[in-house]
DNA sequence: GAATGAAATTTAGCAGACTAAATGTATCAC
DNA sequence: GTGATACATTTAGTCTGCTAAATTTCATTC
């Protein structure tokens, strides 16, 4: 029994998170980005001139991923990189105006698909789930 | 209020999943799998000599996605591809000895990433979070 | 039975993600 | 200042995943 439902578990979050990326994919690509950008230009929105180090921590990801995603985003025009004045081996990344624009946009397609997600669960529920995912987010690291 | 929660529980979902991701990415490399494989090699368990359309429902994934996964255990020797007798278009998917030899190890490490995930989480938590994920999957289709 | 349409798979091309190895730059010790 | 070491980024190559378009085979319809 116990085995059923860690088994179910592990599954349900496979495929929510799965499914959940192809929505917000297809949701993003209304806005010219592909999934996973949205979340590197957040961090920009935060505040730009940050090294693709930082953006590595942010994303959680390996530096070669964020050279890619930083070469496809400039070429799409969203951002653009300057060499530091001072330490000649970093990069920083800085938002265009159309990155900018981005922002409102990203926000509602974001809050969207929460909404969707979390449909019909009760604010207690939503408290209960969010306390046992931060406890798992522990386990797993 | 409502809105933190919510971009928590999809954050915490992301993070959740891509880390859990990671886990069974790097302790999969040890039985020379790649993540994703071990759930296709599982249907083949179940029974093989099934379609690729029908990994595809599995896998929940597309064609294209299937076959270069195929390909990929092909060239390992997890399994082997024939053309069906009646229908020219189907090839069906066979496991060789080696895929065979896999579904025990394969069971082993999900059952210590599962209780990973869920150590320290009471057995009534537990099967609160999987109703609550399971009315999420229904949300989002 | 030839043409049309549907189904299963493949190819090509792109994105996120990874590892391993290379490059370029900075730092620090001697 | 030269050499060794550390750090940020890039390159090359692989995998899962996708879409769009091509291919092959089957089924239907006229």
């Amino acid at each position: 029994m116990t085995d059923a439902v860690d088994c179910d578990i592990r599954q349900s979050l496979d495929r929510i998170s799965s499914q959940m990326r192809r929505n917000y994919s297809e949701s993003l690509r209304e806005l010219n980005l592909y999934v996973g950008q949205d979340n590197l230009l957040y961090r920009l929105w935060l505040g730009d001139g940050v090294t693709q180090m930082q953006l590595c921590e942010h994303l959680k990801c390996e530096p070669p991923t964020v050279t890619n995603m930083v070469k496809s985003l400039e070429q799409n025009g969203f951002i653009y990189r300057k060499r530091d004045v001072d330490d000649g081996r970093i990069m920083r990344i800085f938002l265009t105006d159309k990155g900018k624009e981005l922002e409102k946009p990203v926000e509602i397609k974001w809050r969207e698909q929460q909404e969707k997600l979390l449909q019909s669960i009760s604010m207690e529920d939503r408290l209960i789930v969010r306390k046992l995912m931060q406890q798992m987010e522990r386990n797993i690291v």
